[in-house]
DNA sequence: GCTTGACCTTAACATTAGTTGAGGTTTTAG
DNA sequence: CTAAAACCTCAACTAATGTTAAGGTCAAGC
């Protein structure tokens, strides 16, 4: 009880995992996996700063935009450690992410857009159409032959 | 030599592959999920419809579009089988694809929308910002701290 | 007609992102 | 003080999307 203030100054994984709206697994493998970090208390039970709170919601919010977790793991490292991250962190973290962010929006909306051309315009046809035409007449057909690289991967 | 003609009407694995620009292992793959499939040799080896190119071309595409092999195999289950996919029915496909990237990029946007105007705003602490707030305070501060509920998943 | 490259099957492995279960301990509420 | 709820570890499992390897067969060119 006296641990337990109005203040409360740690948090026990099921805490953490309800205020984030994750599961307790979810935030174990998180912590094997270094992107978070605990103390114990001397019954070997976990106890996070609040500071985990913002950082799990980096975390979701960093996935939202499709960055693997190793990357994600990566940003958080180079952030100070057993501090509570920073607006300027924040703000270093949140801008290259909207920067991918920004890339990945550009590379479906190009292929929105082909893929809106495509309908119904009768191209799919095997030697001609920009969707379709995988390499099949790379040789062939010359530019205007591969959407299917239009992402660069 | 008979069979290799102007006009080869069946495909090879390898042929397959290669002028879709992937491996013979993802062929094969996708023939065992039952995305596509092929005739046999007398020597048990795989002859495939030039239609396959059509179909290995859409599901290229719909990958992109971040659509899982499920759900295109569940598409092309539904084109009449044992033909190339038509124009009518590439047309159905894409425009539904269509919608679904429009989604996630109409997701996506908000997402980045959310993250600038989170940058340097200074709201990050703890009970005031809505990328921040993952239902740590959703009790105490009603509406407009939910951006992690903003994708609705 | 033989050698080499392409092909066959089956099984195991890789990666990402976790979840589930077993078996045991700690904490908390009454 | 005791029982239930929460926690602990470790290992195995899931699912998607393939790749790699082993061991053997087929086909095509010289």
């Amino acid at each position: 009880m006296a641990e337990k203030g109005v203040l409360q100054r740690y948090l026990s994984v099921g805490e953490v995992a309800s205020r984030c709206g994750i599961a307790v697994s979810a935030v174990h493998f998180y912590e094997r996996k270094g992107l978070i970090s605990s103390i114990r208390t001397d019954g070997n039970q976990r106890r996070f700063h609040r500071g985990v709170l913002r950082k799990l919601a980096i975390i979701k919010v960093a996935q939202k935009t499709g960055i693997p977790l190793s990357e994600i793991g990566a940003a958080l490292d180079k952030l100070p450690p057993n501090t509570v991250p920073t607006i300027k962190d924040w703000e270093k973290l949140s801008s290259q992410w909207r920067d991918d962010l920004n890339e990945r929006i550009e590379q479906l909306t190009r292929l929105r857009d082909q893929l809106g051309k495509c309908i119904g315009c009768g191209c799919l046809s095997i030697s001609a159409c920009p969707l379709y035409n995988p390499g099949d007449a790379l040789g062939s057909d010359g530019p205007g032959a591969r959407l299917l690289e239009l992402t660069e991967e």
